[in-house]
DNA sequence: CTTGGAATGTCAACAAAGCTGACATATTAT
DNA sequence: ATAATATGTCAGCTTTGTTGACATTCCAAG
């Protein structure tokens, strides 16, 4: 739990590393995941209403991202095996929320995007979940919310880092 | 996607509040998501090799941040079944890594303690953690740590936030 | 034009970790 | 005495992940 190696740190350096204690850290810790709880919560309580869960959503919320994504895109993007990602689309397909299109360049991909019902239900999953963190953001103010987005960049792995990076420009 | 919402603040507000841009709030919804991934990516590799998952972690992360909570307090924060949580603790204190100890005034009440294994892959298993989000805090600066926290706090269920603020504490 | 590899889909079997419901056992509180 | 609390346990189910194997389709390299 504490190391001598912090201790050296304030040593040298004196008090300005004291957001680098064992106990901030730990505490920055904890604060993740009591917050994603929250964070998924509201979509989470809609969902269970349905026959769907929240692969479901997290499958939803990057096509209405990235419309006309492939399949392998979303792979990357989610890290689950294409069996696992494949059982959510099938149920996504054939409930008609979700359009497989074959590719017109290369016709092996098949290009996903929301139907108009698909894109309801995304607007419904994800309406609470925005004013969750729109709330959050508006409690924190600006400058906590460039100190967030900053932290959280600097915590992911680098190339989920660039996959972040990439969602919304021209060609993921 | 682009309700008119945010539209009538800005109009109001001018551009103070561009932070909470329907952009801007997916944006940051989409960093939580990314960097959870990185959060848990150290430890879940490690676990990977054990015959333990994420919810042994979870459990042993809590018992170490609060030696001697019962099984009530714990079901609280993970926010799990008993039927869930037990099954996890069985197979701790069955492999020596879990102390279940009958409380002295409510005997109803077991208190749960790391043995010294227990607290050794503790230490392992966040070892990793703690040096990805020091070294992410580090990056970011002590600003953005703060603003970090300050989001996260906003963003949990008010009972959690209590409970998030009482781990650590004399009397939880 | 054949062939290797890539992208995708699908089947089967399995594991982790959640859930509900029911029930048992101590122990404490009323 | 009785009710409520804290815990443990059994059985069964669901979601979501995993491997491994195999088929299809198609692009690209030879």
């Amino acid at each position: 739990m504490s190391d001598g190696n912090v201790v050296m740190e304030e040593a040298q350096t004196g008090d300005s590393l004291h957001y680098l204690s064992d106990e901030q850290v730990q505490q920055g810790i904890e604060a993740m995941f009591f917050a994603y709880r929250g964070f998924t919560h509201d979509p989470d309580r809609i969902l269970a209403t349905m026959a769907y869960g929240r692969a479901h959503h997290r499958a939803i919320h990057f096509i209405a991202r990235s419309p006309s994504t492939t399949v392998n895109n979303l792979l990357g993007i989610l890290g689950v095996t294409k069996q696992s990602l494949n059982r959510v689309l099938r149920t996504l397909v054939q409930d008609g929320l979700v359009e497989s299109r074959v590719g017109e360049n290369d016709k092996r991909e098949r290009h996903l995007r929301l139907t108009d019902a698909g894109a309801r239900l995304e607007r419904q999953l994800s309406d609470a979940q925005r004013a969750r963190v729109r709330d959050a953001y508006r409690n924190a103010g600006p400058d906590a919310v460039s100190g967030f987005r900053t932290v959280l960049e600097a915590m992911m792995e680098p190339d989920l880092r660039r996959k972040y990076h990439a969602i919304g420009e021209q060609d993921p």
